[in-house]
DNA sequence: TGCTATGATTGGAT
DNA sequence: ATCCAATCATAGCA
């Protein structure tokens, strides 16, 4: 009743010249309603006033009734031309309508999470992005875990499937509903005055409801990725051993580096590579930087504990590495003789500062000692793995000399090898292969054999090297 | 199921 | 940052 009473007031203060009235009904001056013709008047509004007030309190049929008389009512026009003006005065339509259009940021932040996972936004190949990268992030993975890989896109792609209906769904629910309300309001504009601006304010309302039930929609949708995404992780730091590929790469690498396993960071990325390349021909797991770090932390403590037991392996991959290096001998005894045929020793002034071996590469060098110290023997580069490919080659076919003469400033491990193949040769030492003595007592590879200790005449200034290349 | 092999992690040393 | 050493956790096998 206050409503009813305030808007009368209102309009008792409202100016209504240039209202045309229908029915040729003049409304009151603002002032001065006195009398009996005004208080009829007054009367007259008051009771339309009150219909209007009262009508939501009525049954729908008798609401309708009653709305369709006042829409009929000879004094509608003019009342509504007046509240339109008292509307317009008072600002009514305007009020709130200031629209926050500064985007929710953790709505923004939901927004990139779902497009980054490949769940909003365009299919872009069942979200495998998302899955690649997660698999990188853990640095195991790859082609090989197909059945994890391809259970996660599954997941994914239901998650996506649901994230989409529901939203559509709510977007559904959201259009239907607006239109709805438009409608509403729109046949409400009959009997009150609505302004296109609180229509667009009324959707503005609407359309923010339902987004954050959309936000929750997210909401839980990104906590089903990240949940799935754990899973996927966690399941991928299980531990999978390498495909035997790139264990022998990796094997090889090392037994052919017994002096010094110690590859460096560019060596490592070669190995990785080199291991990825086998997964590219099918087999095994991607292997990163960081796995052949583990790999080699693990293989250099476990070879040092027990050489023992690896004494076989060793065996194995130096007959391997033999039979590169026959070819790699032969290779080079061809290019000597035919660059240099007849310089016997004059070739291991190495020019390649990796064949320097200095104290600490020495000392971490796996090299057994025969090659080392008292014996009169000298260190040589590769020459544990070298010294195998000699027992591959059963025999000096290949005089020092001669390879010696071919190698100047050769750098390379091919070559290297052919070198210390050569040099490195005796047959005294054959039956002794990776003895445990490699290793000194501090946990080392090696301890340093001094390159004065270095007997040997090819040695030359300085000393013939370690293949230290890392 | 138990054992061994092996990749990964952790803490400390350098 | 890298390495060692110990340890964990799991794969693979008998």
């Amino acid at each position: 009743m206050d409503d009813q009473t305030r808007i009368m007031q209102s309009l008792g203060g409202v100016t209504l010249a240039g209202h045309s009235v229908q029915g040729g009904m003049a409304l009151p001056p603002s002032h001065g309603l006195e009398g009996a013709d005004g208080d009829g008047r007054k009367q007259d509004i008051g009771d339309i006033l009150q219909q209007i007030m009262t009508i939501t309190d009525q049954s729908l049929d008798e609401a309708q009734a009653k709305k369709h008389s006042l829409n009929c009512h000879r004094m509608k026009p003019a009342l509504f031309s007046v509240l339109c003006e008292i509307k317009e005065k008072t600002g009514l339509s305007i009020r709130g309508a200031q629209d926050d259009d500064l985007q929710d940021p953790q709505l923004m932040r939901l927004d990139n999470m779902l497009l980054a996972e490949g769940v909003s936004g365009p299919e872009k190949g069942s979200a495998s992005a998302a899955a690649t990268a997660a698999a990188a992030a853990v640095g195991g993975a790859g082609v090989d875990n197909t059945v994890e890989h391809s259970d996660y896109r599954a997941k994914l792609t239901q998650i996506r499937q649901i994230y989409h209906t529901e939203l559509e769904k709510y977007e559904q629910a959201c259009n239907e509903f607006t239109t709805h309300v438009m409608n509403l309001l729109r046949e409400q504009s009959r009997t009150r005055p609505i302004s296109p601006k609180e229509i667009e304010r009324m959707v503005g309302i609407i359309h923010r409801k339902f987004s954050s039930i959309q936000m929750q929609l997210k909401q839980s949708t990104c906590e089903a990725v990240m949940i799935l995404r754990s899973r996927f992780l966690d399941a991928r730091r299980k531990r999978r051993n390498f495909s035997k590929q790139a264990t022998e790469i990796l094997n090889e690498y090392f037994y052919s580096h017994l002096s010094n396993p110690y590859p460096s960071e560019e060596a490592k990325e070669e190995l990785a590579k080199k291991c990825q390349i086998t997964i590219s021909q099918g087999v095994g797991n991607t292997i990163t930087v960081s796995q052949v770090s583990n790999w080699f932390g693990n293989k250099r403590i476990r070879y040092k504990k027990n050489i023992g037991k690896f004494q076989e392996e060793a065996n194995l991959y130096a007959a391997k590495t033999a039979v590169s290096a026959t070819h790699a001998v032969a290779a080079a005894i061809h290019n000597s003789q035919a660059d240099s045929p007849t310089t016997p020793n004059s070739g291991f002034q190495m020019k390649d500062e990796e064949f320097q071996m200095d104290a600490t590469e020495s000392k971490n060098s796996l090299l057994p000692n025969m090659f080392t110290g008292s014996s009169g023997s000298f260190n040589l580069p590769n020459s544990g793995d070298m010294f195998m490919s000699m027992q591959g080659l059963n025999g000096g076919s290949y005089a020092g000399a001669q390879v010696g003469a071919g190698v100047q400033s050769q750098g390379g491990d091919t070559i290297r090898h052919a070198i210390s193949q050569a040099v490195g040769y005796n047959d005294g030492l054959r039956g002794h292969l990776y003895s445990p003595h490699g290793l000194n007592g501090n946990g080392g590879w090696h301890d340093a054999p001094t390159p004065s200790s270095v007997t040997s005449p090819t040695e030359g200034a300085g000393s013939v090297h370690s293949d230290t290349s890392n």
